[in-house]
RNA sequence: GGGCGGGUAGCUCAGCGGGAGAGCAUCGGCCUUACAAGCCGAGGGUCACAGGUUCAAAUCCUGUUCCGCCUACCA
């Protein structure tokens, strides 16, 4: 019968399209904008057009879906708003490739053909991302699907821009920043990655004007000496005090260069002297506006030496630096040359060596909105958690400089600026100017730049939601319950949300962060193509099945821990959701009848295992609710696994078959509904976890509310959990265990019965073995069991291997079949094992600190185990005893 | 330079003040009709090292060491 029910593994390849389907197009996902009560919003972290799923992307959006199908069982309106990121450089790069391809560069294209083109390949290859996250399980509202670029969103950027223009907080300028040569773009500070290089340190003579002495400069650039406009040393520096206000001539170019003193110079480092080259560095860029230096620029957006850089001109940077290398070192001015490690700045999208670089630039004023961010994370509006990420926000926060925004790239929202070509002047508008307010002039050309890609992410709580409008989403939905991120991520996006929010909507963007951990392979190696240790997760999805891989997931995300995934680990979680199907299999045929949703109330006289699952099933509802709730998703899933495997299946489903085929009715209906109700509830508990095979199981129950994606989500009913019946249970078990364990250890063929003979060490535990009779004898298949009351004179028959279970002697009789030398090295083991365990009980309990000191719990908690262990070894001290009388007759 | 996280069974990791745990791997026995992707058992760890606090430390503090990451204007 069961057969034909069920297959006898679990595949899921057509179960989960059919339930993605399923949920989906009857609005499963579909949060609701007007209720306004028991709301729970996530928004996604948008991934890249360009992108496809990761690792990194599977944990994170498998976690929020935990937090969205809980939340959504449990009776929330949930909100999970779904989207992507326009992804400037990253996708501008992949069309230029594909242009590449066909021998075209962008300015072959011009920019408005280009733009379209990127479009183009938008609407046709991006976002495949989206479909992954379907596969994923992920239970988005994707009737709201928004992208960075949509006319919506593009608004709230203009309308953020123009009001932080007009109140001063955006502003543009010469400035010194990152340039990336290959994307001929300015990045972000965050947008370059530091490698730490094997370098050299040159150290360059510069002659002192009108004298016989010289300076010794050591730099790690010696390229850009020909930009240098003045050398530096600290005021506290004895050694060139006399220097100071002199001037040094710049080697092969010959220029004066004024000796300055300033403190930022260290002493220690090099020489203590410092070239300045206010162009092409950020501190000499510093100095030269302290020190009212002039700047000499000497090299193009390519990295190559202009006009400036006199007979170098039109070299490579690196092939200058060879060549100025050579002539300082044949004019002599080279004075030695020591290896140094350096940290290159490199551009996160290509790699390509930073340059620093002096260019006209848009930056945002950080520094005042940066302090509402944090007082509000301070003030515990937003709790950041692991709690340890707060510090390192702080830091940030605290030092952190303005934002570079402007993009000289093409793929992105354009600066909302334009200069009328009559007056010159700048007019920063949302809507199109068609004439200059200053002069009425009609020709205004808009500035090139786009803003950097962050500055759009920087909005997504809101932008999402229809800002500046005031919709009844953001109504509902702002702010958001919680953001779910990684930890890389905490500058690019967290922070800015958080002052971009609490700027344009007076409120935080979140009321949570979530951080969770990097992905990482088996070895803690960092998942990268090059490594070539990358695992795909579709790939794993197919082999494995979404469900085993989420469930993987969730299990190994401890927090702030790093996530080692193996496959061995995946595959164990397969077996469960195989477990899973096949506990299904068997309950589901006696359940055909019975309402699994049903009122267990209507019941009574419960057997003391009945009363045990349930008890041990509320306490796991209760444990997994504190864990979701403290984002603990590897205790929620552990203790899940656990209940199900251990106490569910092996015990529960194991007892059950006893009571099921009962020819009374009364028995028999009360072990299904019992069994019904605790598969219906472990299904309900694992849902977010393992949305697809859960919800096949739940439809094949009767009744019931349906489908569980819908709730309700199981609830702790206090009631159902005791103490007493979960200590006589273990009593129980630890009968059968021993036995199991006996027959093991003397080789006893499982499926043969046996004789026992048990003598109970109170009247409790004869009451409690004649009570579930059937249960000890079934699942420690004995034959016939003798039992006794333990009295002084109790005696195991000879021939017999002993266990001791609370007291209680628990004698299986093997005629002739047991070794006596093996059996008494076997008890002696034993014995010695618990001795020096008693010994530590002991000593504890004889230490007078121990207990005046102790909380009494600990006191009582010793004492038991003083009993049990002495209980326990009086008992093997006899069966060793018996043991050797035996041997000898 | 500053900061953070980590070193627990062969491997991957939980535990983070009161009896050292899980999964996988290993060993022994089982096709006991839900499940061999399974069942029943077993072995295996001075919890990196050294001090300290405590009646009690894998767990708290200090130091050392090794690994990983983040950050920084020593050119």
């Amino acid at each position: 019968m069961t057969q034909d029910l069920l297959p006898k593994t679990y595949g899921p390849a057509e179960i989960e399209s059919k339930w993605y389907d399923f949920w989906n197009s009857n609005g499963h996902f579909v949060a609701d904008e007007n209720k306004t009560n028991r709301q729970y919003s996530i928004v996604i972290p948008p991934p890249n057009v360009t992108g496809s799923l990761h690792m990194g992307h599977a944990l994170n959006n498998t976690l929020q879906d935990i937090l969205i199908r809980y939340h959504r069982m449990s009776g929330y309106n949930t909100l999970w708003m779904p989207g992507m990121d326009h992804a400037g450089i990253a996708t501008q790069n992949v069309v230029e490739r594909q242009l590449a391809e066909e021998g075209l560069t962008r300015q072959d294209l011009g920019r408005q053909q280009f733009v379209d083109r990127v479009w183009e390949w938008k609407e046709h290859s991006g976002g495949v991302i989206i479909n992954q996250l379907k596969r994923l399980g992920c239970s988005c509202d994707w009737d709201r699907e928004r992208f960075t670029m949509d006319k919506g969103l593009s608004n709230a950027v203009r309308e953020v821009f123009v009001r932080l223009y007009d109140e001063g907080l955006i502003y543009k300028g010469d400035y010194i920043v990152n340039w990336c040569p290959r994307c001929h773009t300015a990045l972000s500070d965050l947008e370059v990655e530091h490698h730490e290089t094997e370098g050299a340190l040159w150290h360059i003579r510069y002659a002192i004007e009108n004298s016989d002495e010289y300076l010794v400069i050591a730099t790690t650039r010696p390229e850009t000496m020909l930009g240098d406009t003045a050398v530096a040393v600290n005021p506290a520096d004895s050694r060139y005090a006399k220097h100071v206000g002199k001037y040094a001539i710049l080697p092969l170019v010959g220029r004066k260069l004024r000796i300055i003193a300033d403190p930022i110079v260290a002493m220690d480092f090099g020489t203590g002297a410092l070239k300045v080259t206010p162009s092409h560095d950020f501190t000499d860029f510093e100095l030269s506006i302290r020190h009212d230096l002039e700047r000499v620029t000497i090299m193009d957006s390519d990295a190559r030496i202009n006009e400036r850089g006199i007979h170098f001109y039109g070299m490579d940077r690196y092939e200058c630096r060879d060549r100025v290398v050579s002539e300082l070192k044949e004019k002599g001015f080279l004075e030695k040359i020591t290896p140094y490690k350096v940290s290159l700045g490199k551009c996160y999208r290509c790699k390509d060596v930073v340059e620093p670089l002096i260019s006209k630039q848009w930056f945002v004023r950080v520094a005042p909105l940066a302090e509402a961010a944090l007082e509000a994370v301070k003030d515990g509006r937003t709790r950041i958690i692991p709690g340890h990420w707060t510090k390192t926000y702080y830091e940030w926060m605290n030092n952190i400089r303005d934002w570079c925004i402007s993009r000289q790239i093409w793929w992105g929202h354009r600066i909302p600026a334009w200069k009328c070509e009559e007056c010159q002047r700048l007019v920063v508008a949302v809507e199109t100017p068609v004439q200059c307010p200053h002069c009425g002039g009609n020709k205004l050309d808009q500035e090139t730049d786009v803003l950097d890609t962050w500055f759009s992410s920087a909005l997504w709580p809101f932008s999402t939601m229809g800002w500046p409008n005031q919709t009844p989403l953001l109504k509902t939905f702002y702010p958001t319950s919680c953001l779910v991120t990684g930890f890389d991520i905490l500058f690019f996006w967290v922070a800015r949300m958080m002052m971009m929010g609490l700027k344009f909507m007076g409120d935080v963007p979140f009321k949570d962060v979530y951080i969770h951990a990097l992905v990482r392979d088996e070895h803690g190696k960092k998942m990268s193509k090059s490594l070539g240790n990358v695992i795909d997760p579709l790939m794993i999805m197919d082999k494995y099945g979404t469900d085993a891989f989420r469930f993987t997931l969730a299990a190994l995300a401890a927090q702030g821990r790093d996530i080692r995934l193996s496959e061995n680990r995946i595959e164990g979680y397969r077996n469960f959701m195989n477990k899973l199907w096949n506990a299904a299999r068997f309950t589901l045929p006696y359940c055909e009848n019975v309402d699994s949703g049903m009122n267990l109330k209507d019941f009574s006289d419960f057997t003391l295992p009945e009363r045990w699952i349930l008890s041990r099933l509320n306490r796991t509802i209760d444990a997994v609710h504190n864990a979701i709730e403290a984002y603990s998703f590897n205790d929620a899933a552990q203790t899940l696994y656990e209940f199900s495997w251990h106490e569910f299946c092996d015990w529960g489903i194991e007892i059950s078959k006893i009571s099921l085929g009962d020819s009374n009715p009364e028995v028999s209906g009360r072990s299904t509904a019992v069994l019904a109700h605790t598969l219906d509830s472990l299904l309900r508990l694992l849902h977010p976890f393992i949305p697809f095979i859960t919800e096949e199981i739940a439809s094949k129950l009767k009744s019931g509310a349906r489908p569980i994606i819908r709730g309700p989500y199981p609830v702790t009913d206090n009631s159902w959990i005791d103490e007493k019946t979960e200590h006589d249970m273990q009593f129980l078990m630890g009968v059968i265990t021993a036995i199991r364990n006996l027959r093991a250890e003397m080789n006893v063929a499982p499926g043969k019965t046996l004789p026992v003979i048990l003598a109970c060490a109170s009247p409790d535990q004869t009451d409690l073995i004649r009570m579930n009779l059937p249960m000890v004898l079934n699942l420690a298949r004995i034959s016939n069991l003798d039992m006794s009351d333990l009295t002084p004179d109790f005696s195991p028959p000879q021939d017999s291997v002993t266990a001791i279970v609370s007291g209680a002697r628990v004698c299986i009789s093997l005629h002739g079949t047991v070794d006596p030398d093996a059996e008494i090295a076997r008890l002696q083991k034993e014995i010695n094992k618990l001795t020096i365990e008693l010994e530590s009980v002991e000593k504890k309990l004889g230490n007078q600190s121990f207990l005046s000191k102790a909380k009494p719990e600990a006191i009582e908690k010793q004492q038991g185990r003083q009993a049990e262990l002495s209980l326990k070894l009086e008992g093997l001290g006899e069966a060793l005893e018996k043991m050797r009388a035996m041997k000898k007759t």
